[in-house]
DNA sequence: ATAATATATGCATTATAGTGCATATATGAA
DNA sequence: TTCATATATGCACTATAATGCATATATTAT
C-alpha cells in the first residue's frame, strides 16, 4: 500500500472512534445512550423521547448521530422505528460497559420514564405515541 | 434538597462525563490518551509532541482541555509538566481499558515514536527539547 | 543579569455542532 | 382517499471548538 493511502488509512480509522467518543459527548445522547443499555432492549423514538423528555425533533436528530457513529442500530417497525445498542460495534459494547459503571443516581429520573412508559406497551407492542414531551401526557 | 438544587446537581454530574467523552472526541487528544494510557508512564510536553507530530502549542492546549476533563494530570519536575494518566477518576481508568481495546495498528507509528523518543531520557531524566516537532529533528 | 529552553495562553479566524421552528415523509387507520 | 400519528430533516441562528501565530511565563544554565 502506498504511504500516503496507509496514512489516509489511519487517519480514516481513528476518526471513526473520535466520532464514537463526540457521540457520547453530548447530555442529550449520553441518557439515551445510557437508556439503551441499561434497558438491553429496542425503544422507539417516541418512547426515548418520554423517558428523557425532550423534543420530538431532537431525539430524532441525536438518535441519527448515534447511529452515524455506529453506537446503535435502528429496526423499523411499522410507523416506528427501534434503537437499541449495536453489539456488532466492538466500541459500542465497550462504552456500554463503560457508561453502565456510572453513577446511576444521575439516570434515575430518565430510567424511572422509562421504565413508566415501557409499562404501557401491550403484550410488547408501543401503543401511543403523541409526539409531546412528557410532561403534558404523564403529569396528570 | 431543593429540587431545583437536585436537578441542578445531577445536570453538573453528568456533565462531568460529557466533559470527558467530549475530551477524547478529538484525534489529537486521543492520540495522546493512548500514549499515555499504554505507557503507564509520566511524560512531558515535549516529548507527546515529539510523540504525535504536533505543534507545541497545540499539544499543550489538548493536555489542558485533557486535563480539565479529569482524564490527565500533571506533575511540574522543574522546567518539564509530566502528565499521566489520572487513576484517581474512576472513568479515566475504565476509558484506559476502552482505548487499550482498539485496534493497537492505528495507533502504531505514535508509539514507536513515543519509545523512541523515551529512549533518549538519560537515567529517566528528560534530557532535550528544541520545541520543533519530531520531523525535523528525528529525519536525519 | 542575560540567554536559552519548556510550557501556557490571548487573539483572530474558521469550522463544527446544538436548538427551535416549520415542514417533509412514511405508515397505518377510518 | 383522507386523516392522524411517528419519524426525519432543511434552514436560520447561536454557541462552541480547533488552529496558527505571536507572545507571555517559568525555570535552568551561563
Amino acid at each position: 500500500m502506498h504511504y500516503s493511502a496507509y496514512m489516509n488509512n489511519i487517519k480514516i480509522q481513528i476518526n471513526k472512534y473520535t466520532t464514537c467518543f463526540k457521540a457520547l459527548s453530548d447530555k442529550t445522547r449520553l441518557r439515551i445512550f445510557y437508556i439503551l443499555s441499561k434497558l438491553k432492549k429496542e425503544l422507539a423514538v417516541c418512547e426515548i423521547m418520554d423517558a428523557i423528555a425532550e423534543s420530538q425533533y431532537n431525539v430524532s436528530r441525536h438518535l441519527q448521530i448515534l447511529k452515524h457513529a455506529g453506537l446503535i442500530k435502528e429496526n423499523k417497525k411499522g410507523r416506528w422505528v427501534l434503537y437499541s445498542i449495536n453489539e456488532d460495534n466492538d466500541l459500542a459494547s465497550q462504552l456500554v460497559q463503560t457508561v453502565l459503571a456510572l453513577k446511576p443516581a444521575y439516570f434515575k429520573d430518565d430510567m424511572q420514564r422509562a421504565k413508566a412508559r415501557l409499562k404501557k406497551r401491550c403484550k410488547g407492542k408501543i401503543v401511543f405515541c403523541l409526539n409531546q414531551p412528557l410532561k403534558e401526557k404523564f403529569d396528570e
